[in-house]
DNA sequence: CATTTTTGTAATTTTTTCGTCATAATCAGG
DNA sequence: CCTGATTATGACGAAAAAATTACAAAAATG
């Protein structure tokens, strides 16, 4: 694929770029907003990889004008806090997906692909579904058999990230970097009190349990 | 996988474990340069993790004796700082990856399991399978014939090394090493009690037993 | 600035898992 | 067909992990 990266820091930008190129992609970046938009515009792509913070132009504004351009390639925005409404902010600019600093290259990677994969590109309104039960990323819905659930923020993130994971195994640890912000152990109970929590809601009213624990480990998102 | 920690901060160190653990490895670790050097010698693992910092003897240096002795398995260099020629120096010392202070534990999890399937490809495999009997490591679950089998934590880590070695007669005493990473004989009968629990599970309801008794040496997971 | 909502902590209960022991079964060699 | 050694199995209780509950702190809201 073809993937332009907008993206300022110099050594992320070359990190991301190598990771890419090993895994058979062509990479250009480009190092501020202007030069991002000016090449998105003039080239073909496959997925644009944009960070949210730019100098001379914010990565949302390259977004806003890609879109009223009716340009529909696939956009991943960068943000640098994990903060709710900055989050979401992406997507209502019409962002494919997006992903918190810090993260890891294979979760970059992963997203880049999925992304990229799509095939109706215009329709690439961020929905996660495992069985019946569906999570809107935009609107911040959750329903299961079409019934509405409401969540408190750090139950979807927590749910979004199991989501987004759904099938394998999510650690604590992993829940606590990735849910959290936590890089260390906080030796409390808060995560176990969430799923709790969480499972009354999505889990409780219905026949068959979707949030299974695995003892020593963590949980795991899974149909049967 | 058996993975050496050489790291000073017990703390940062106790939280690299916990998750290594969560993800289901075998975790020890060495609290200075000396031991780290003495315990890589010693014991045979698949990955080892290196603070460059580190009291008593450099990171780097304990890479170069490895190297010089002819040592290859994988190291992945930690460094508290994240300039370039730091990361040149430690994988021109040998090393095999780089990764700077701080990072995040998904990013350390992703390049440990990288640089150790580089070197033995089977181990990223997500799925064992012996005749009918399957094993998902991204879901940690277990089929045979399609219906699913519930194990406990050990027993799931049991099956996980007699499946990797099927066809081979793993003996007690790699089974005390892998699975219980116990260094030692407990004197007790403690693997025979899991071997028996095991085949309740896996082979009393089927008609072809998988887990075979070897007399004398161990056990064995085969077909017919 | 008061009120409501949301989140985190601590205490408690419940559940699960593990290892040991006691005893039974099986095997191999004489 | 004994016999000693090895392996298999079942049951029990301690320990660990996770679930739940109630409450307090913190954050958001108007």
């Amino acid at each position: 694929m073809r993937i332009l990266v907008v993206e300022d820091d110099k050594v992320a930008a070359e990190y991301v770029r190598k990771g890419l190129m090993e895994a058979g992609h062509v990479i250009d970046i480009a190092t501020d907003g202007d030069l991002g938009l000016e090449m998105a515009r003039a080239s073909d792509y496959d997925v644009l990889v944009i960070d949210r913070m730019l100098p001379k132009m914010n990565g949302l504004d390259i977004l806003k004008d890609l879109r009223a351009n009716k340009d529909t390639t696939p956009v991943l925005i960068l943000s640098a806090l994990g903060e709710v409404d900055h989050r979401v902010e992406g997507l209502r600019a019409g962002g494919d997906d997006y992903l918190a600093k810090p993260y890891s290259f294979t979760e970059l990677l992963a997203r880049i692909e999925a992304i990229g994969r799509r095939s109706d590109p215009s329709g690439g309104v961020a929905n996660l579904k495992i069985g019946e039960l569906e999570m809107n990323l935009l609107s911040r819905t959750v329903k299961r058999e079409g019934k509405k659930i409401l969540l408190q923020p750090r139950e979807f993130r927590l749910l979004e990230c199991l989501m987004r994971n759904s099938g394998r195994v999510v650690t604590r640890t992993m829940l606590l970097e990735k849910v959290w912000d936590y890089h260390f152990d906080p030796q409390t109970n808060v995560i176990d009190v969430h799923i709790s929590r969480l499972r009354s809601k999505i889990d409780k009213d219905f026949s068959v349990p979707l949030l299974h624990t695995v003892r020593g480990a963590g949980y795991c998102l899974q149909e049967q």
